[in-house]
DNA sequence: CTTACATTTAGAATTATTCTAAATCTTGAC
DNA sequence: GTCAAGATTTAGAATAATTCTAAATGTAAG
């Protein structure tokens, strides 16, 4: 957390904004900053309440733009991927899931014994495993080439 | 699927929604119907659009109850589990989480190598792993007791 | 049959997110 | 430097998903 300075990491967000044709302006420097100021996993709008404190002018819909910048160039990442509608399924069976992110079909895998193999926090209590892979289906995947 | 007569599985629904306290009403019924009818992963408004066709009358705030009793008493699971807003975090290394079902608490963990050993749908090509545990941590645990 | 309670219903309310259009800022060509 | 083109931000409207509310209905137990 010491080792690189500031200025080499506002480098660092400017290099990864600028490989995916963003540019660095106060707001996502701002956005970021709240992101790894207390990573605690904040939602949107806590991003909103805590940015506006340094920044009182920002707003909602840019947060979300900042947020999804932040994203789209690997400087964040968004915890639960799915926006959208819940899904439900009638396979009690312990399973996961794929998503096919170009045509959005989902298929049921078996989730290995191994996944016990995760190392949990001290004392944690596991009750449900929920796994989801996102990448292509072979269908989209042929289409890509 | 052909083992099991209709009987018996009206039978199992209605043990698991009184297990849990719930009745079996013909709405419960029908979304259950729906979902293993077509085991497609639907949205709440999905089922409320096929339940419809033989239930006109079924509004969307019953199909919600419904899909509720149904994953309360065990018989249907909900994809993506979180309900509520997308949380965002700036630790790009990959790892899930966990989540602390009763204070909402959440925790990174490592993901071992051997999540790899997942058999996934044939020609599958996965860019990303989303793994998310549920239960008690420590603390929550121990009130419990 | 009647009381208590569960369930359903329509629609309003809420929550999370995305969209829109106008204003502002940046960058690069001159 | 000046200016046009395009990116970004802003407030607020719009949308989507879900939950809540209150009234009506159904059901089981006494």
């Amino acid at each position: 957390m010491k080792a690189r300075s500031a200025h080499t990491d506002e480098q660092h967000l400017t290099e990864q904004l600028g490989a995916t044709g963003f540019r660095l302006t106060p707001q996502r420097q701002q956005v970021y900053d709240v992101l790894r100021h207390k990573r605690d996993h904040p939602t949107a709008e806590e991003v909103f309440i805590r940015a506006k404190h340094a920044m009182p002018e920002i707003s909602m819909a840019t947060v979300y733009n900042c947020l999804d910048a932040l994203v789209k160039c690997g400087m964040a990442r968004q915890v639960t991927v799915d926006r959208g509608a819940t899904r439900f399924c009638p396979n009690m069976h312990e399973h996961g899931h794929c998503h096919c992110d170009a045509c959005g079909k989902i298929f049921d895998v078996d989730i290995p014994q191994e996944l016990a193999g995760l190392t949990l926090p001290a004392g944690f209590l596991p009750r449900h495993f929920d796994v989801a892979v996102h990448g292509l289906c072979a269908t989209c995947a042929a289409k890509k080439k």
